[in-house]
DNA sequence: AGCACGCCGACT
DNA sequence: GTCGGCGTGCTC
């Protein structure tokens, strides 16, 4: 049993308000314990906040207030405030901003638990209306729905009046019923495919971990269609045997139809599914369940980590490598670390799932931090596709095109054979650059230190940093010069338009995430073309991502090279899991497909790694680079991000902070920087960022915190830190 | 985050 | 003389 606090007594509330500390405050009338929600007097107003725990008493007593009042909701589990406080010591976040993390709810507490519900009643009306008859038409087709006032009210094209009248007469009953109900319970047993062997034993070991019980980590490796998904499936039916709750986590919203479909296929009911598209109704249904036990399995993305589970007993992470688990904004953190931290807290399992895992899940499988599951067979006959290079060195090819020769005759076969082709590019839009043929000025964004995309289907131009649109201009905006604005470069439009100049007579689809309105559309445009409505896919990253075309048998990568370029530590890395994931798009079913890499450095390890299809030797050799570098995930960082409306005040904190390093020499961390950040302005703030390296092992975060303490920062200045950055440079 | 307090320029 | 700009500080 948890403490209890009398009436009267000094509780410590955290609030989601921005002061970092806990504030002092007598327990209410009745007392309350450790982790109620309630509601506390700030200044002149009343905002929300947690009991912690009990009061430090180091607060001037005749000025501390009162709680107003305790919630009606769920009180904070201890292991939520335990995950909480050690995310937000390891993100070096504020407690205010982990608390808001863990409130992402409407309505806590003060939304009235009940609704008034109508059905039909024994009574009938003294006189029949039409209005009347359509009322009792819709109740009785509708017979163990149950309606609100409003939601009848518009079935039956009446106004409530109508309703309230049949109310009256005993023709239709009000009554009471929770607003928030408990989802469909999953049946385990529902429908258990048949699985391969390999599948099967990979099933086995995991349901032996959840067995067994307490926390566990393994990484589950599998190529593409190997059939991970369901092994993974498998392990939910065994927690949720055992009554604890299962959380999936997919790193994009436009996978969860298809996976939840698979869900109610298995289980025979849909799981809760929480993303940011989910209504503000289904939020607090959601929250609400989990927190009582009324939703077994959550679907969802990173924040459903923060949801108020009972009985938390499975973790799954799909394509943990995906770099959308990192979040980038606001409080910064990575959703497969925080997956792992939260399972070890309540003693739950993890399953890390990836074809081609990042190098940090790699390493601690093969340290043994991690347990291993490999799934080496592909699902049914079909096997991974031929991987070949073609050297665009040698290809002749005139500077606006990019389709090489090789690629077109490769295409022209697959369409007369009947099988689609897809092209992948991932750049959206029409050209990544507009360049003034008279002057040589590039268009740039205004607020960004970024170029303007031109998107032909939106008609605009489009930075892919803020945001911020304009209309393509007819003169160039620096020299006036009239019609020279000409496009540089491709995107997956302008590949598009290639494609439809080289085959005339096929049907070409283009899939790229802002050609589509809802993700409804794509995902219909998604099932035509796997349906076989398209000859040749023009696609972006988008298709890289767990889409199932049966009919796809090549794939055509129209720059390899691509994500190679710059001094970014895991470009490498990205480039192998993307030219991988896009490769085993081809190939699927029953045909064996050819993935095509146009490249101009065919001898570059990372491309003759994914040639020669050599996973484990990619991963060793750049395994050996990291380490030889002291870099993550054998060596520690951290990105200091200082932003300011005004460039030199953020590049004098920056160097200030370079130079107070004191606190950094003492854990034997180095300072690099300050330089501008990768975008050096975001919406008119520009960007310092500093880099500090450290040991592994060190006490990174209270040299950092100490370290930062150090500057007090102008009023318009920002100052974030970024453990484990994704991008070094 | 809000909201008050407070110290300097252009208005009735 | 005062209205109001938003910089600084406080909230248990």
């Amino acid at each position: 049993m948890r403490d209890f606090f009398h009436p009267g007594e000094l509780v410590a509330v955290l609030t989601a308000q921005p002061l970092d500390r806990l504030l002092d405050y007598r327990a209410p009338e009745g007392g309350c314990f450790p982790g109620a929600f309630v509601e506390v007097p700030l200044g002149p107003r009343r905002v929300l906040g947690v009991v912690w725990g009990p009061g430090k008493g180091d607060y001037d007593l005749s000025r501390i207030r009162g709680v107003t009042r305790v919630l009606d909701a769920p009180p904070m589990r201890e292991e939520m405030q335990e995950f909480l406080t050690r995310a937000g010591a390891y993100t070096l976040t504020p407690m205010t901003q982990m608390l808001r993390l863990a409130t992402r709810a409407p309505g806590l507490g003060d939304t009235p638990a009940m609704r008034r519900v109508y059905r039909l009643g024994q009574g009938a009306p003294d006189r029949m209306t039409d209005a009347r008859a359509r009322v009792l038409e819709v109740l009785r087709d509708y017979a163990g729905l149950s309606f609100t006032q409003r939601e009848l009210a518009e079935q039956a094209g009446v106004t409530p009046s109508v309703i309230k009248g049949l109310v009256k007469q005993g023709a239709v009953v009000e009554e009471d019923s929770p607003r928030d109900l408990p989802f469909p319970p999953l049946d385990p047993d529902h429908g258990g495919k048949t699985l391969t062997p390999a599948q099967a034993q990979g099933a086995d070991q995991l349901r032996a971990r959840i067995t067994a019980g307490g926390y566990g980590t393994t990484l589950l490796r599998g190529v593409t269609g190997s059939g991970k998904t369901e092994v993974y499936l498998e392990a939910v039916a065994e927690c949720l045997r055992r009554g604890r709750q299962a959380l999936v986590l997919l790193p994009e919203i436009a996978l969860t139809q298809e996976f939840v479909a698979r869900v109610q296929a298995r289980f025979g009911a849909r799981p809760a599914e929480w993303h940011s598209g989910v209504t503000m109704t289904d939020r607090r249904r959601i929250w609400k369940m989990v927190a009582q036990g009324g939703a077994e399995l959550v679907v969802g993305a990173r924040s459903a980590l923060f949801l108020p589970y009972r009985d938390l007993g499975l973790i799954v992470v799909d394509e943990e490598h995906d770099n959308s688990y990192k979040q980038e904004e606001g409080v910064l953190y990575n959703a497969r670390d925080m997956a792992v931290l939260r399972a070890a807290i309540c003693g739950a399992q993890v399953v890390l799932a990836s074809a081609t895992p990042s190098l940090e899940s790699w390493a601690n499988a093969e340290s043994g931090k991690y347990d291993k599951l490999v799934l080496e067979d592909r699902f049914g006959d079909s096997v991974l596709p031929d991987m070949r290079a073609i050297d665009m060195r040698a290809e002749k090819l005139p500077g606006d095109r990019w389709v090489s020769p090789t690629l077109q005759a490769a295409v022209r076969a697959r369409i007369a054979a009947g099988e689609q082709a897809l092209l992948f590019i991932n750049r959206r839009g029409y050209a990544p650059v507009t360049i003034c043929r008279a002057c040589g000025h590039q268009i740039g964004c205004d607020q960004c230190d970024a170029r303007m995309v031109e998107h032909r289907f939106l008609k605009r131009l489009v930075c892919h940093q803020c945001g911020e649109t304009k209309p393509m201009p007819e003169a160039c905006p620096a020299c006036h010069a009239e019609g020279r604005l000409a496009p540089v470069g491709p995107g997956v439009e302008r590949l598009s338009e290639e494609a439809q100049a080289l085959f005339p007579d096929a049907r070409v689809a283009t899939l790229s995430s802002d050609m589509f309105a809802s993700a409804r559309a794509l995902k219909e445009q998604i099932a035509a073309i796997a349906a076989g409505e398209a000859d040749i896919i023009i696609g972006t990253q988008l298709v890289a991502k767990g889409h199932n075309f049966p009919l796809l048998t090549l794939v055509g990568v129209i720059d390899a090279d691509l994500g190679l370029q710059g001094s970014d530590l895991r470009a490498a890395e990205r480039t192998f899991q993307l030219m991988r994931q896009v490769a085993g798009r081809a190939g699927r079913a029953e045909r064996r497909g050819v993935a095509m890499l146009q490249t101009f450095q065919p001898e570059h390890p990372v491309i003759r790694a994914i040639l020669a299809g050599d996973e484990e030797g990619f991963w060793r050799a750049e395994a050996a680079e990291r380490a030889q570098a002291g870099v993550p995930p054998y060596g520690r960082m951290a990105g200091i991000i200082i932003s300011s409306p005004d460039a030199q005040v953020a590049f004098d904190i920056g160097t200030h902070l370079a130079r107070a390093d004191g606190p950094l020499r003492r854990i034997g961390a180095q300072v690099y920087g300050p330089a501008p950040a990768p975008i050096a302005r975001i919406r008119g703030r520009h960007r310092v960022r500093l880099l500090v390296k450290a040991d592994k092992g060190v006490a990174l975060q209270s040299a950092l915190a100490a370290w930062v303490a150090q500057v007090r920062l102008p009023a318009q200045a920002r100052l974030a830190v970024d453990i484990d950055p994704q991008s070094f440079f």
